[in-house]
Parts: C-alpha cells; structure tokens; sequence
DNA sequence: CACGATTATTTGTATATGCAACAATCAGCC
DNA sequence: GGCTGATTGTTGCATATACAAATAATCGTG
C-alpha cells in the first residue's frame, strides 16, 4: 500500500494545483487584506468591471465557477456596496452592476494587488508564470 | 479604469491559479464520488498513509495548509472513521493514525483517482502536466 | 393560448478555507 | 520546584465552494 500511495503523491495533479492554489491564494489575501478584500472578491470586482452590467451565469461563465458559489458571493457584495441587482428584461434573472462604491474599492486595492502580482511572480520565477497560464490556457481551449 | 482592469484580467496569477483549481479539483470530485470522498479528504488519507502516524502540525505542513483547516477535516474524517487519534507523549497534542476502514476506502478510491488523473492529464497535455509540477517545486523549493 | 420543456437563479446542505484568539502543555532557567 | 516564554492544537467567526433540489419565468409547439 506505502508504495501505491507514494506514487500518488508524487504524481497527483489535484494535490499540486490546490496547494499552488492555496499558496498563492496567501499572498494575494495578505496584501489585499490592506484594502479590506479578499482576492476571491476582487476577482469579482474586476470581471464585473469588464464585462459591464451582466447576468449572473455570464459571470460565473466568465470566472469558471459554480453558479451557486456566485450568488452567495454577490449576495454579499451587494450587502457591503460593492454591486447592486438591477432589473432585466428576463424577469428570471438580474443584472449584476458595479456600484461607484465598488469601483472606488478597486482603485484603493490596486497597489495591493501589484504587491502580490510580483511577489508571486518572484516566488513561481518567469518559467513558473508561464507555465500557470499555459495551464490554463490548455484546459480552457 | 477599464484599462486597468483588464491589464489585471489578463496578467493576474491568482485568478489563474484559483480557476484552475476549481476545473482540476471537479475533474477528481466527480471521479471520486463514486468511492464516497473527495480529493480533499483523499488527499489527507495519502499524506497520512505515507507519514504514518504523524502530529497535525507535521501533516500541515506536508499538505501546505492551514492547522485549523486541517484540524476540521481530521475531525470529519474521524467521525467517518476513517482516521482516529492516538495519545501521544507530548500531551499537548496527539496523533493521526489511520483506521482499517480509512486503509480500505484508500484502495477502493484508487481506480477513481487513476481515472481523474488521466483525464486532468489528457487535459493539460503534457507541458500543462510539467508546467504545474514545475511551479510548485519553484514556490516551495 | 395553454402546457410541457427549457433556462436562470436561488436555497438547502455539507465541506473547505484561514485568521485571530484561546487553552493546554512544555522547556529552560533561576 | 515554580515562573515565563514558546509551542501545539482547537474554537469563534467569516468566507468560499459546489451538488442537488426548489423556484420562477420564458419558449416552443400543438
């Protein structure tokens, strides 16, 4: 059994990607912290910001995430101020808008994510950040 | 300000890493619902098989995770019987050990987990494949 | 236009994640 | 032996994650 599992942990994909995951997670929610977010927030943030006023599953689409996690994270971004719900014309659903509150947070966060952006960049090396996005580019092609 | 942001949507490596945490993590979920866990609580197993019984701070450390995650996933996993704790000298703390039954869903699991693999695999293609490996020895090492 | 199928989103439930504060014990020193 | 600082681990709190089921509105078709 020892020699079986000795070989997962040599090779398991899912055990490197979600420690990868969990360290740089660290870094970015330690500077961010400075600014009041997390990274998972400021993510939203920013995609909102680009996509313009979108609809829930366009988001999710858009951040490769689970519906459901999204509403919840909404939910609570709308309670702080951040976004707010305006009517669609799909009474299903709801658009999803950057309030000037939520903007301005983006702009105070900034320099904090380009503390992390580098420190991260320093820890994975040049070899190691093209390797993350061509990662990810492979699997989302 | 859109500038800005989409400068972050195409340089940020936390939305990278994190998004590709999410697609690999329900690439094993999904296999490994069928032996009853999942990567996360798989993955402990493992570390504990290839440790031994080992202290939670040294399990931790191994998994590159929170003590206080890992105290709440051993208490789950405790309950499920898969792992049990054991007095140790040091009275502060004790030791993970694993039960015959965390032994046995260990085997059950691996015809999941080598179907996960290669599917994350076939995937990220080789350079994803070596790319990941390649970052986390960098931020570790 | 009515009705069943489809789509959009939220809720129920459970797990996972981590910081900060806490309790318990240990180790070293006097 | 008994204090004091360090170490070990758990708990309180908040957020994040996702599958399945429930809800609500729209669409397509007879």
């Amino acid at each position: 059994m020892p020699d079986e599992t000795r070989n997962i942990v040599r090779e398991c994909l899912a055990m490197r990607v979600r420690m990868l995951n969990r360290m740089v997670t660290a870094i970015y929610d330690a500077a961010l912290a400075q600014a009041g977010l997390k990274i998972s927030q400021f993510t939203v943030l920013v995609a909102v910001t680009n996509l313009g006023e979108c609809r829930p599953k366009d988001l999710a689409k858009a951040l490769e995430m689970d519906e459901s996690t999204l509403s919840r994270n909404v939910e609570r971004m709308c309670a702080r101020g951040w976004l707010r719900l305006k009517p669609d014309q799909d009474r299903r659903g709801h658009l999803i808008a950057l309030t000037d509150r939520g903007a301005a947070l983006i702009h105070k966060a900034m320099a904090s994510w380009r503390r992390a952006q580098e420190e991260a960049q320093r820890q994975l090396g040049p070899e190691g950040v093209a390797a993350v996005k061509a990662a990810v580019r492979r699997m989302r092609g």
